[in-house]
DNA sequence: GAGTATACTTAGGATGTCGATG
DNA sequence: CATCGACATCCTAAGTATACTC
């Protein structure tokens, strides 16, 4: 009976809940809370001691799974309230009052306890170690070393490919591989290269030699083309054997990584406490990386500030710049930004001479770098520019952002390949870090990084083989889980009534992890931005509303906001009560047993390959094709079926909570119109004011004269009112200006200096004037001011303000769903729907592909766009 | 078994490109 | 024909998941 690999789902989850219920009962709770108890209290706040006991004020028998296990097709997508775009402004809704808490001690319920007969210690372990053991993936571990199978063939000078053409068993086009091989594209990966490696150096020679470059370039691309088109591997049509995948390749052949050319100083000087100083070029590296970031939002951050500003001092320090560089606010490094503001617009200038050598530079470096063999079959590789240094960018409330990041040397980066394949080789003067031949990996070179000691690689990119084949296991584990969703849900809603605290915990999660799509939620450290998932969601982030609302506000990955507003199962309401009762703190978790790896470790269980994450791609995927179908009109035009799916693709977005910061011109256009609006109501202001002083009796029998404007703030108002006396000086230079040309042509004696002085004087009376009415609230107001005009003035104003707003709140609509049709779009197209589904609607409705894909993503999805037109999730 | 290291996917912002528009 | 904005691509940070280590 044990042996539950056959059983059908259901059952042998039936038997897995049975098993960790048998048993003595309360104590169920004393070994988990004990289990528990062994953990450093520091890192966890709940007093372990404390006896558990399950809530269940209402009383259980009642569950009913029906209705909340239906699958998602079924059951009412979760009414999301949420406020739609990353809002700065949060703050907003943190604690709400409503929420239980206190209702605390009632319920003690005895009841609970039916079933619990069976000693938990004794049945747990079983379950656990049955997974771990009985589950295939524990078969290939095996191998400690990575072994490396030797080609037949041991002739290394053969370029790779040529071997394994011959030995590869399927082929789009059998016939005609050979004939590539005479083409001059191998050679750069084989021996001959100098041309390139001497880049690394010196690079313009190259581009001399380059015929008429217009008719070179397309006779590349038509190459590439041709090239292409005879070398399909084709992996998806091939039967797949069971092989061992973690394997990854039998031979692998490349060209090593790029280097960023070393800094060229431009001598450009940045000024300290007004002075221009000298700086070693290292130095001035640095500053510029900083100059470069001028008036951006990292270069108004604070901490990047702090940090950037540690590392540059110190690195100042090191080559003795002088005068040394203690203060940040001394430092000025406006001139390297308009350095780079200028090389930008030289760059923008340049002929199309220039601008095509500069391409046909990139090309070459392309097919150097950008290119290996694998399995002797030609691949593109993703990243082969190792990182250059600069700053730092950390998102959200990274502690390092702007950090320094060091130059990368070639001692420190190793390299992955065959045994038998030529060793790039090192930029003149290096060595490489280290060399391996690790076939169970997939990356080409690795290294290490500076600031976080995180580990940085350079793998494939996105449209090859590798990539596709594991792109193709994604969503065939996400299609697995399509069709054991339905137990999967039924047993986590019952676990949500378990009399283990660790049980419930986890159900909950899975609960939230399948409606919500949240992430699994690893630990973090304190040396990064405090984002969470599900399981490291904390007290704060989670308010209970009255009878079944959850309200979610926390920060996700990337520090984007998570704000959503959904009904929830009861019996989840009662459980995060319950969870939020015991920690009953900001900072505590709310899922205080539960660790991501014990949540995977139980998904595996109940289903091979399930992870937190499957759920999110099931989801998705499915969504999408729900919604498709839903959507689309079979006999609309090309252009009404597009809507349809972008309108799928969006709900999917929508619920992957995938969105971006509004753009900066959006954002720069919100701030005019904000500004306008302020302006507006400077001048009702200003207006009601000027009543008051005509006709302080008002004051009682008008008392909204008396209110201040909202959003208007003294700091704001002074900068206004400063602003405009700017704006009025300049426009009396400018007439100052225009007159003395009018009198130099004719011949008149200009306008002195004076004259000019006596103009502005009226500016800074004004200015003065201005002032005193700020302080003392009494504004004459123009000549002949009545109550009566200013009254009407003010109406007119009101109606301005109103039309301001109307058009800025349509803007902000319109912008969003502009937006989102954009990018929000895009992470979810790429890496949740499920290819085929588009490729099949494409099929099914004659929409033709590059009008949902492009030219990337065809690539990327190749493998997918064989499917028929009734092909299904 | 917790903490750490590794390897790989997912993500938004930065940058580049290209077509519409004034 | 310059500018601008939409969109594609590039870049690398930030996650997840699992293997490894002590």
């Amino acid at each position: 009976m044990s042996d539950s690999e056959d059983m059908p789902l259901a059952e042998r989850k039936k038997q897995i809940i049975n098993n960790n219920n048998n048993h003595h009962s309360t104590d169920d709770d004393n070994i988990d809370s004990g289990s528990d108890s062994d953990t450093p209290l520091g890192k966890r706040k709940r007093p372990p001691v404390r006896k558990k006991v399950i809530d269940d004020d209402d009383d259980d028998g009642d569950y009913q799974s029906s209705d909340s296990a239906a699958p998602l097709s079924k059951r009412t997508r979760p009414d999301i309230k949420r406020s739609s775009y990353k809002e700065e402004s949060d703050d907003a809704s943190y604690g709400s009052p409503s929420v239980s808490k206190k209702s605390s001690s009632s319920l003690s319920d005895a009841g609970e306890s039916s079933d619990s007969d069976t000693p938990l210690a004794a049945k747990k372990k079983p379950v656990a170690k049955a997974s771990t053991n009985g589950s295939s993936n524990g078969t290939a571990r095996v191998k400690k070393e990575p072994k490396y199978k030797e080609e037949s063939s041991s002739d290394s000078d053969v370029p790779l490919s040529k071997k394994s053409s011959t030995s590869s068993k399927t082929k789009a086009k059998p016939s005609k591989s050979i004939k590539v091989k005479e083409e001059p594209e191998e050679p750069t990966l084989g021996k001959s290269k100098s041309a390139i490696d001497s880049k690394q150096t010196s690079s313009k020679k190259r581009i001399k030699d380059e015929p008429d470059s217009k008719s070179n370039a397309k006779r590349i691309k038509k190459e590439e083309e041709e090239a292409d088109e005879e070398e399909e591997h084709a992996w998806w049509l091939q039967e797949r054997e069971n092989e061992d995948d973690s394997v990854k390749w039998k031979t692998l052949v490349h060209n090593g990584v790029y280097f960023p050319p070393p800094y060229v100083p431009h001598g450009v000087k940045m000024k300290y406490d007004g002075k221009p100083v000298t700086l070693a070029p290292e130095v001035e590296e640095v500053a510029s990386f900083f100059g470069a970031l001028l008036y951006t939002e990292h270069a108004e951050n604070p901490v990047f500030q702090q940090n950037f500003f540690k590392d540059f001092s110190k690195l100042a320090k090191k080559h003795k710049t002088v005068p040394e560089i203690t203060s940040f606010g001394k430092c000025d490094f406006t001139p390297l930004y308009e350095h780079f503001q200028n090389e930008k617009e030289k760059k923008k200038n340049m002929t199309k001479e220039e601008k095509n050598a500069q391409k046909a530079e990139k090309q070459a470096l392309e097919e150097h770098y950008g290119v290996c063999y694998l399995d002797g079959r030609k691949e593109k590789v993703g990243n082969f520019r190792i990182e250059p240094p600069g700053l730092f960018r950390g998102r959200g409330k990274h502690p390092k952002t702007g950090c320094l990041k060091l130059r990368v040397m070639p001692e420190q980066v190793t390299l992955n390949l065959s045994k038998d394949a030529p060793i790039p080789k090192a930029p003149e003067g290096h060595k490489w870090g280290k060399i391996v031949h690790d076939d169970t990996k997939t990356w080409l070179a690795t290294w290490k990084e500076n600031v976080n000691d995180s580990t940085k690689y350079v793998f494939l990119a996105a449209g090859s083989s590798l990539k596709g084949q594991s792109d193709f296991k994604k969503f065939e584990t996400a299609r697995e889980l399509k069709k054991c969703v339905a137990d999967i849900r039924k047993a986590y809603m019952t676990d949500l009534k378990d009399k283990k605290m660790f049980i419930r915990q986890r159900a909950t999660a899975m609960y939230l992890i399948d409606r919500l799509a949240l992430r699994a939620g690893n630990e973090k450290g304190e040396d990064e931005a405090d984002t969470v998932g599900c399981c490291s969601l904390r007290y704060e982030h989670v308010t209970l509303e009255k009878p079944n609302l959850l309200h979610l506000d926390f920060l996700g990955k990337d520090s984007i906001r998570f704000q959503k507003t959904m009904e929830v199962d009861e019996q989840v309401f009662k459980n995060i009560r319950l969870f939020k009762r015991e920690p009953a703190q900001e900072g505590d978790e709310l899922f205080d047993r539960l660790k991501t790896s014990e949540l995977n470790k139980h998904l595996q269980s109940l289903m091979k390959g399930l992870t937190a994450k499957v759920f999110r791609t099931y989801n998705a995927s499915f969504t999408f094709q729900d919604q498709l179908k839903k959507l689309t009109p079979a006999n609309g035009t090309v252009a009404e079926k597009l809507l349809a799916y972008n309108r799928a693709n969006r709900e999917v977005a929508v619920l992957c909570n995938h969105q971006r910061a509004v753009s900066k011109g959006h954002a720069l256009q919100m701030d005019k119109i904000v500004d306008k609006i302020r302006a507006l109501k400077y001048q009702k202001m200003k207006l009601k004011r000027t009543i008051l002083t005509l006709e302080p009796k008002l004051k009682k029998k008008r008392p909204e004269l008396l209110e201040p404007e909202s959003d208007l703030e003294e700091d704001w108002i002074i900068e206004y009112e400063a602003q405009l006396m700017e704006k009025e000086r300049e426009k009396i230079k400018l007439k100052f200006d225009k007159e003395n040309e009018k009198r130099k042509e004719n011949k008149e004696k200009p306008l002195s200096a004076k004259e000019l002085k006596e103009m502005l004087k009226e500016v800074d009376a004004r200015e003065k004037e201005l002032a005193k009415e700020r302080k003392t609230g009494v504004v004459p107001g123009s000549k002949g001011a009545t109550v009566e005009k200013c009254d009407a003035q003010m109406l007119k104003l009101d109606d301005r303000i109103a039309a301001t707003r109307t058009t800025m709140v349509d803007k902000v609509g319109f912008c969003i769903a502009e937006e989102n049709k954009q990018t929000a779009l895009s992470t979810s197209k790429i890496n949740y729907i499920d290819p085929r589904i588009s490729a099949a609607w494409c099929q099914k409705y004659d929409v033709p592909l590059e009008k949902i894909f492009t030219k990337t993503l065809r690539e990327k999805f190749k493998w997918a766009m064989t499917v028929d037109g009734n092909w299904e999730f």
